[in-house]
RNA sequence: GGGCCGGUCGUCUAGCGGUUAGGACGUCGCGCUUACAACGCGGAGAUCGGCGGUUCGAAUCCGCCCCGGCCCA
């Protein structure tokens, strides 16, 4: 009796069973000292402020088929798994969940502020890791890591303390980009930048002297007036030249203030001159530090962007920036100051976090000299070292990479590292240490006062590859596992992550991170939209799966998709999935009727009878063929390729193709021996298969593995299979295509006719060569059998057809399909197929007219040309009715 | 303003110097042929964004232009 499988697919329950079977088995525990080959990946921590999309699942997806084909191919595989506390992210986060019951974060207690985090992270924890275990992702649970984890916790601290006392990291009164509604530095890659309609205003600021006139200045943001300490100019412009060294009124509030030169002023804005206010504005910062003679610049913005300081006019004092400047404007006006106002177009800075806009504002923050990191970065991709794919990503990683500003980590924010410093407040001693300090080491004073800021979640991240193994402490698995072998990302957070990775990497864990970064594509929904968490489009992965299950979802991530571009997500992409497995489910299904009893495991190859059948060969060829591509595809980081080769040859070679040809001789009509040989390699090729596609989708091939005979406890670890294992066979893969071509060709003559779908005409055939005739002929049957025909009979010459067949001219024969009832019309797929031809025969013969073609043309390129030609013309004339040539060729 | 990517059947894409330009979805026709109608068989459908150039030969290389997207300033 042949084992019986349910005849339909149950993803929910299979999936959850070898779900548990693996992970009760410890298949995915990565082993801490391996001998041999290894392989590491570091999962990129997906942030707690929310939970995985379907952005993650296609990232993760290509992570599992690389390391569960690792692990099949013998290494030993650490997929380690983690999450992100992704400080000021979450905290927004929460406080936008806050804002929904009416609370403001700000209001709350630190305390009260930490459990609410708290409460979020252990919520969307458990889902993260809800949604990895159902897609079957094989990481290591037992190695998982949190960011905020005690040793991550100390592991960060070490780095602040190195870099400090490198000098590689300061603490500085900078402008910053500040984001006002959350009152924190942001660094320049949280800002966005935005077109935005504004108004342009042309304000004039009189002589202090009292003489007439002054000096326009265009500005959009009148509100910071109160903040300028002078107009600037630029020193060659003519029209200013007499006004530099003079005076001028600050409107409104009459302070005078100098006219200064200052060769950073862009003549052609405005009236080319610059108001200068060097608390808020990095220009009119750098241009402050060029003019110490201008002194310390006021500052006349809160935390909160409101407007405050003694500069600030008492009326306009706590009012939001916004307002002020409405208010401001209004005053201008009453005052006569504004010369003149229009419409503007600008780029507007804000906040990637809260939206709000960003005001560059003066303060005190600690940086870190990412230049003097970067060198070792850039060496990596330059030599090799780290390979980006798609390469063009590497231009620009280049491009970023060495230009880079100081990078700005501290935040003013509760969820975070606090950063590891304390100032005594004795003798003023900057104490950075791991452990909280005792006493001031230089004054021995025990006031201390810690820094109240926490670090930059990226701070953390950036150390990620080798902190997971253990890092700072010499650990087996990061002598190991380090450098892992590769990084899958989106490039979104290129700059972000890998690239301080790679620095952090190369500074202290003693080179680069991984050996290759694979950035996938994005995925983007069916109006071509980018999907994203902000846009709500992007499909909660636990419903598709509970639909379709967790197969059908990670095949369809990568097939039909685009090689190494952005690509489409639609319901039809997710359906397409889940056909595809329908299919393979339905393969085995048949198999398994075929089997006889106490059938063997498939060996290294299929024990042929040396004149079987030559589907047999083929299908065995084909099978060479796709392995050898899709070793090729993922060994170049072409996950897509290969999910869609293999997708090809299981639908179409082995189901459509394969298992048609051989049903006879699997029922047993061809006798014994075909019996056995076609069974042997229908078994092989779906048993490699199997393998082959294990990694893509786990579950439903496992199930179907222990249904077959199988050698061994897992499919998970079992061999990756050799291309080797079965013969390339070019001879039975030239004939399947003549003998293919037959089957097509009676196929079409059918529709073509209009021929019922139980009517059997009878079929013609005149062979072109002795070659074909002897491959035709050795597979009648199946001509006839899949053909549809009643049986094929072979002619002399096209005149042993009967008036009126349809008729058929291919490279390999002539085909008449002959009706006893009705009669055929005049054959017009014929006629229309004999235009195409003599289209292409005109465009090839005139290449080989051309004497520069014949003189320049490689002679192989020429010879080809040649023989089309002969063909095309040889067929043509069949096709005319002329005697036919020559079997062996035309003349 | 700078940079990158893309523009190929109705749609999404493969091809990146010599191909009868491949596939998937959709569409049309015929079929419930005992693994699968979540399927099979067949058909129609693209002069490869535009203009120039290089070349014996261009969807493929170069230049300019137009359109869409992304990144940086």
């Amino acid at each position: 009796m042949p084992k019986e499988i349910p005849s339909r697919f149950d993803p929910g329950e299979v999936e959850r069973r070898w779900q548990s079977g693996w992970a009760e088995a410890g298949l995915f525990t990565a082993p801490s000292a391996p001998a041999g080959p290894r392989f590491a990946i570091v999962l990129p921590p997906p942030n707690v402020t929310g939970v995985l999309t379907l952005g993650h699942m296609l990232g993760d997806t290509v992570m599992d088929v690389l390391a569960r084909r690792q692990r099949m191919k013998g290494a030993a595989v650490l997929w380690l798994p983690g999450l992100d506390h992704a400080g000021l992210a979450t905290q927004v986060a929460v406080r936008r969940h806050l804002a929904k019951e009416n609370v403001r974060l700000e209001d709350l207690p630190r305390e009260r502020i930490l459990e609410q985090i708290g409460r979020w992270k252990e919520a969307r924890e458990a889902t993260i890791r809800a949604q990895t275990v159902a897609a079957g992702f094989s990481v290591d649970w037992t190695r998982y890591r949190y960011t905020m984890d005690e040793r991550s916790v100390r592991a960060t601290r070490e780095v602040f303390v190195r870099l400090f006392r490198d000098g590689l990291l300061y603490r500085g009164e900078r402008i910053v980009n500040w984001d006002p509604r959350l009152r924190t530095a942001v660094s320049n890659l949280e800002v966005v930048h935005r077109e935005e309609a504004a108004e342009l205003l042309y304000l004039c600021y009189r002589w202090e002297d009292g003489s007439p006139g002054g000096l326009v200045v265009a500005t959009v943001r009148p509100e910071t007036i109160f903040g300028d300490v002078a107009v600037a100019v630029h020193p060659d412009d003519p029209r200013h030249a007499g006004a530099i060294g003079r005076k001028v009124r600050v409107p409104l509030v009459d302070r005078p203030v100098p006219v200064i030169a200052d060769a950073a002023i862009d003549r052609d804005f405005g009236n080319g001159a610059l108001k200068v206010t060097p608390a808020h504005d990095l220009l009119d910062h750098e241009i402050g530090r060029r003019h110490p003679e201008l002194g310390a610049p006021p500052t006349i913005l809160d935390e909160a962007g409101r407007l405050s300081g003694e500069n600030v006019p008492e009326a306009y004092r706590g009012v939001d920036r916004a307002v002020a400047r409405e208010l401001v404007t209004t005053a201008l006006e009453a005052a006569g100051a504004i010369v003149r106002r229009e419409p503007y177009r600008h780029s507007v800075a804000r906040s990637e976090r809260s939206d709000d806009v960003i005001e560059p504002r003066l303060s005190t923050q600690w940086f870190v000299r990412l230049g003097a990191l970067a060198p070792p970065a850039v060496e990596a991709v330059r030599t090799g070292a780290v390979r980006i794919h798609p390469d063009r990503w590497e231009l620009t990683f280049f491009r970023w990479v060495e230009s880079l500003e100081d990078w700005c980590i501290s935040r003013q924010v509760v969820w975070g590292h606090a950063i590891p410093v304390h100032y005594c407040e004795t003798c003023g001693e900057v104490i950075a240490s791991v452990d909280p300090p005792d006493a001031c080491p230089k004054c021995e004073g025990r006031r201390l006062r810690p820094d109240p800021d926490v670090l930059d979640t990226w701070f953390t991240s950036w150390l990620w590859p080798f902190v997971t193994l253990g890092w700072p402490e010499r650990t087996p698995e990061l002598a190991r596992y380090y450098p892992t072998s590769v990084l899958v990302t989106g490039r979104d957070i290129m700059f972000f992550w890998v690239a301080r990775m790679m620095m952090a990497g190369a500074r202290f864990a003693g080179g680069p991170p991984f050996d290759h970064v694979y950035f996938t594509g994005m995925l983007r929904d069916e109006t071509g939209r980018k999907m994203s968490k902000h846009l709500g489009n992007s499909p909660e992965p636990l419903d598709l799966i509970r639909r379709t299950g967790a197969d059908a979802l990670r095949f369809a991530l990568l097939h039909p998709n685009p090689v190494d571009q952005d690509g489409p997500f639609t319901e039809a992409t997710l359906e397409g999935g889940r056909n595809f497995l329908t299919k393979i489910w339905n393969l085995g299904r048949f198999l398994l009727g075929h089997l006889p009893d106490g059938a063997a495991a498939p060996g290294r190859a299929p024990d042929l009878d040396p004149g079987s059948a030559l589907e047999n060969r083929w299908i065995l060829a084909r099978w060479r063929a796709t392995a050898e591509s899709v070793d090729a595809a993922l060994d170049g980081f072409e996950p897509t390729v290969a999910a869609s080769l293999l997708y090809q040859f299981l639908w179409h070679d082995v189901a459509d193709r394969y298992v048609e040809m051989a049903k006879d001789a699997l029922r047993g009509d061809r006798g014994e021996i075909a019996q056995r040989d076609a069974r042997a390699v229908l078994l092989f090729v779906l048993e490699r298969t199997l393998r082959l596609l294990h990694p893509f989708v786990p579950h439903v091939t496992e199930e179907l593995w222990h249904a077959l005979p199988h050698e061994g406890e897992w499919l998970a670890v079992s061999p990756w299979p050799l291309p080797a294992d079965a013969p390339a066979d070019p001879e039975a893969v030239a004939a399947m295509e003549v003998l293919w071509d037959g089957i097509r060709t009676l196929r079409n003559l059918r529709a073509e006719a209009d021929v019922p779908a139980a009517e059997l005409p009878e079929a013609r055939l005149l062979p072109t060569s002795p070659e074909s005739e002897r491959i035709l002929l050795a597979r009648s049957d199946l001509l006839t059998r899949l053909g549809r025909v009643s049986r094929v009979t072979w002619i002399a010459e096209s005149s042993g057809a009967p008036e009126g067949a349809a008729r058929s001219v291919t490279p390999h024969g002539e085909y008449f399909l002959v009706r006893p009832a009705a009669s055929l019309g005049p054959a017009g797929g014929l006629a229309r197929e004999r235009e195409k031809l003599q289209t292409i025969l005109d465009r090839t013969r005139a290449r080989l007219a051309d004497e520069g073609f014949r003189a320049r043309a490689p002679a192989h390129v020429v010879a080809e040309a040649e023989e089309k030609a002969r063909e095309l013309s040889d067929r043509i004339r069949r096709i005319d009715g002329a005697p036919a040539s020559a079997p062996s060729g035309g003349p």
